[in-house]
DNA sequence: TTGAAAGCGCTAACAA
DNA sequence: TTGTTAGCGCTTTCAA
């Protein structure tokens, strides 16, 4: 075992060639001789050579690690997506580094600025909605990106995602055409995030096919938690007039409002219907099974690294289209006309 | 806007200093006249520096960057504790690369060995079953470790976490004082995972004091998923004598299996007791709330945090002791005595 | 295809 | 307290 991490020079020496062959060796095996290139990885076996990733990265300025920001990691949304995402990176021979702001955006540029210090090769950020401050840092420092998520026609060299918009007025469509005109929905919280927003703009949309509008009281921002789905219920049962149906913005504001939904005696989706989105694997689950629209969550993860991993290499981009999801019916969604 | 990132050089040149007075104006500030601080740090905001990761990490030999392998990431238990310990590492200047090994232990010194290569200062690893090779190379590269979730007496000095035989035992001795004699056990798989071998040693152990035996046909392995739950279910209701209860090993288990048993038209508690162990949010948004035991999810995350950037400095370490759990009784395990 | 050598941008030892 | 300078371990010309 050796007292000291070997070093490439040290490989050299007992491979009997010169640095810069030992280097070739490693990273560009087939511009060396098939004997040199066996000694050398003779000599690293030998000694257990590792790599020394600052000293690469000082030299070849590429880090092999990609930074991606999230608005937080223990969302299941999220979390699925960065393991397909980190397992396919890793396939592709990178790293990941990971970083959350907790959702306060405005926290983002700073977080960045952490990750451009440490150095990453390219970033991968959350929906298309970022401060000035961001975009600019990524273009100061040359870095490649890719915005996930969100699919949205302007940006769509940067993104790999989904349209909220479609997926919104879906959704809602649906409840529409089962008879619900008194309609209350839970979405996020709307500043910084055009997810929500653009949910919020489906839905209406959607409505307004049959003339129907999305009264201001019935719009509930919460945060994506379930104590944020229950709430939304105790304000919606705050009021006189009772929705038929609550359209959460996610699966977990819908699993969290049927929670309370029990709490409080009220039968889903008897007395109220619930819809989510996401289609995480709970949605299934829970009682009753979620009407929720499908995501490609994993398809995410994979895409964005593989894109990313392009960028890098300056490969050409494909023509990148939205992602498509699915509303899924199940049983959380009550039928009011025939 | 610089058309090249700026260097240290640029910015010593700008403030009229050498070298040397900058890269300390930056890292020792103290050993440093007031005066030339200053001029450093102005000329470090006009020149919108950022220091290289890279040439730091070479020249030092501290990347600040600390790398976790968890099992997987998507799993909320990990999300969560992942979260904390990404915010504590960022608190005290660390940032957090994560990898998994997706449940195969197998493939862990192989994920070490990529991130040995990419240079990090200290490691985080869930549990204490670890192949040889992963002791091995921590050692090899002098990488400080700690171990987390498990609390193990031999290796208290690296653990964070608590002891998952006394949370197993404290739940089934609460299902036995329940009145329960036939007793279901759905553990996830036991291979390279100490955690579920002491949750099935710690549950034999509280039936044994009352005389009672785990039968083999009982015990379930089963990946840590909703799926698995289900499984678990579908498996004793094979059998010709049912449990009366179902001792889960993660809330995950739970909810699944009570799911499996809503489709097949068992009541939860009343045909079959379910209990859970983490107590993750979703226990007490399901229908039956679970009954569980809470564990110290985020907690572990920080004190790994802290821990891990004093072993990095080595501060003296406090004596470590084991977190506590505790069981939570809410309403998916009946009462069959009084 | 290989060897020699000049850095990459920073830290830290040493001298002043 | 500051300046000078020798590396840190690797990649990448350039010439042979």
């Amino acid at each position: 075992m050796p007292e000291n991490r070997p070093t490439l020079e040290d490989v050299a020496r007992l491979a009997g060639v010169a640095l810069g062959s030992a280097s070739r060796a490693l990273s560009v095996p087939d511009q060396v001789k098939p004997a040199t290139l066996e000694r050398v990885q003779r000599a690293v076996e030998q000694l257990g050579y590792v790599r020394n990733g600052a000293a690469q990265a000082l030299a070849s300025r590429r880090t092999r690690t990609i930074a991606a920001i999230y608005p937080t990691l223990d969302n299941p949304i999220f979390a699925v997506s960065i393991q397909s995402l980190q397992q396919t990176l890793w396939g592709l021979g990178y790293q990941l580094l990971v970083a959350s702001h907790d959702y306060r955006p405005e926290h983002e540029s700073d977080v960045l600025r952490a990750i451009l210090e440490r150095g990453v090769d390219a970033l991968v950020l959350v929906g298309t909605d970022h401060a000035d401050a961001v975009y600019e840092l990524a273009r100061q420092y040359r870095l490649p990106y890719v915005l996930t998520w969100s699919f949205e026609e302007t940006k769509r060299q940067q993104c790999i995602g989904f349209s909220y918009y479609d997926a919104a007025y879906r959704m809602a469509s649906l409840v529409v055409e089962y008879g619900h005109t008194k309609i209350a929905l839970c979405s996020g919280v709307a500043s910084g995030n055009e997810r929500v927003r653009a949910r919020i703009k489906g839905t209406q949309a959607a409505l307004a096919t049959v003339g129907l509008d999305l009264r201001p009281e019935w719009v509930i921002e919460q945060p994506f938690t379930f104590e944020g789905g229950r709430q939304a219920v105790r304000q919606i049962i705050g009021h006189h007039e009772m929705p038929t149906v609550l359209i959460c913005g996610t699966d977990i504001h819908a699993v969290g409002a049927i929670g309370e939904c029990r709490d409080r005696g009220l039968k889903v989706p008897d007395d109220l219907s619930i819809t989510g989105s996401d289609d995480i694997e709970l949605a299934s689950v829970v009682e009753p099974k979620l009407t929720t629209v499908h995501v490609p969550t994993v398809e995410i993860g994979v895409r964005a690294a593989r894109r990313i991993v392009d960028l890098i290499n300056n490969k050409p981009a494909t023509e990148e289209v939205a992602l498509e999801t699915i509303v899924i019916v199940r049983d959380s969604l009550k039928r009011l006309v025939h």
